[in-house]
DNA sequence: CGTTGTCGATAACACAAAGTCATGTTTTCT
DNA sequence: AGAAAACATGACTTTGTGTTATCGACAACG
């Protein structure tokens, strides 16, 4: 195959008209000049410049070599600039698989931050429990997923992906403002065993089952739904009382709950997981924008 | 600047979808795929590939760095075959100067069997007495002159070019049919002295005065014009005898006009006169049937 | 009309790049 | 689990890409 740098000489040489020149404005020596052209007209087999005078005059070949490579190389600075927007965070695209709470809480602040830093950079979001999200992860469709994880649980060790720690979300509990316990700044979780409880999505009411269990019993769970601001209503309308990740409090309140304290019910971790190894750069910015903004939410809770 | 042999790889193995796939489809190991891609990426700053399950798969910065090296490529073919059409004889331009008897007399015949051998090049030609010629070679605006030259005039010394002789063209005597001399086989020069002449181009003429002072006197030239069918009409008027080049009188025999043996006034020597060094090939073609059309004049003399 | 400066070609050589083989690590399939 | 397959890494060889030094040829100058 020709060699592009190989034309590249060529054409400087056509342009100047003297390989002595063309090897000075590639800050060549002459020699390296004469041989690379010497090596290109022994590969196409025809004869490309012709001695004339002081310097060289170009053979037909030899002109219509260098309109080609004229038009090979613009498309290749083309190709440069397209690849260095991606690398110089001006153009790229990163899909995030991402839960609930976490796309509603999370992901504006950041996407917003990520755009004012790089406006060229688009994101694409897939909402997706955290199981989905490894799985699309695994599969490839998706650059980072956003997820969360309990204590109880045992931790992700696939060393395929790298985990990225963003915040600690503590899990409240929710009772509504007519429940006799209401009054109280904290409140012992055992007190409510024989409450009617509502949970979340499949991992929530997990949790919720495993700390009950830890205060001595097994909770009544008779609603459940991943709609936070359903489960809210049903704790201020009397009846269930609930645990509701924090996040998920900060979006909406509704009146007639109260959050008194209760440490037994621990926290989730939310986390953001990519691939292992050298990462793009937009998604190395995702990753710090997400950062940032979880950090503020850390601060927020530690308060 | 990117490396379109790099640029190769990729592609390959983003098309096998594995890097060991791809070192076997380019008769490459693995390790130099690996090897590439590596440096690819650090050249770029961005990762192109990543790890998935036993293969690879492209990142967004691979498929779009992979999507224009197919189109560069495609190019790059272009423009191999264009040159190679050159080298191969399918295409090219030759640009001859020609001196007027043999525009007549040489090329027609040779272009006509360079077009049986090779119908993709073209020649153009252009007129010009071997004076002009010379010049337009030196000036690079043509690239094969035909000129010819006599005994007594110094060869081209000229190293920047290299003289292919073609053939010799004895100079002929023509004189009436209705001249004294007209019956004899063999004239005399000298038995000529005192007729009215008719000569051809600059050269010819010169060559002519010489021939005649070497058999002792200066003749008197009544009529001088390039035009050899003209000169043929003088002789057959009777009003002039001439001295014409065979090929001119190959070319045309007018009637009443005889032509008989004169060895005295010798020959021309014509020659093709190219750039010396190497030779685009379809020069090298031309001159090739050039030579063998000259040979054919060559034998019908010595015959 | 020779002399001098410039250009291209060539030879010898230094250094970097591009391959290879051997081997390690990770992931998948049995 | 263990075997097979794929990418990564390291040491080494070969090839290519530059350099300096020098020659031969053309052109412009006095």
């Amino acid at each position: 195959m020709l060699d592009l740098h190989r034309g590249r000489i060529l054409r400087e040489v056509a342009r100047l008209g003297s390989m002595t020149a063309a090897a000075r404005s590639l800050a060549y020596t002459q020699p390296a000049v004469s041989h690379h052209i010497a090596r290109l007209e022994a590969e196409v087999g025809t004869p490309l410049v012709i001695r004339h005078g002081r310097g060289v005059l170009l053979t037909e070949a030899g002109r219509i070599l260098v309109e080609h490579i004229d038009d090979v190389l613009a498309r290749m600075d083309d190709t440069e600039e397209r690849i260095a927007a991606i690398a110089g965070l001006r153009a790229g695209r990163v899909r995030a698989a991402v839960f609930p709470t976490a796309a509603a809480a999370l992901i504006p602040d950041a996407l917003a931050r990520l755009r004012a830093r790089a406006p060229g950079v688009t994101v694409t979001l897939d909402e997706a429990e955290p199981n989905t999200a490894v799985a699309a992860l695994r599969e490839g469709e998706t650059d980072v997923a956003i997820v969360f994880n309990y204590d109880h649980l045992p931790p992700d060790t696939d060393t395929r992906f790298r985990e990225i720690p963003l915040c600690d979300d503590p899990i409240r509990l929710a009772i509504p403002s007519s429940h006799p316990l209401a009054e109280k700044d904290e409140v012992n979780l055992a007190d409510l065993a024989e409450e009617t409880w509502a949970s979340g999505c499949f991992r929530c009411r997990d949790h919720l089952v495993w700390a009950c269990a830890e205060a001595g019993f097994v909770p009544s769970i008779a609603f459940a739904t991943e709609d936070h601001v359903a489960i809210q209503r049903f704790v201020a309308r009397g009846l269930a009382v609930t645990a509701l990740p924090g996040l998920a409090l900060g979006l909406h309140s509704e009146p007639d709950v109260v959050v008194p304290r209760a440490p037994a019910l621990g926290s989730r971790h939310i986390a953001a997981l990519v691939p292992a190894g050298p990462r793009p750069p937009a998604v190395t910015a995702l990753l710090d924008e997400l950062t940032a903004v979880a950090a503020s939410l850390d601060d927020m809770n530690s308060e």
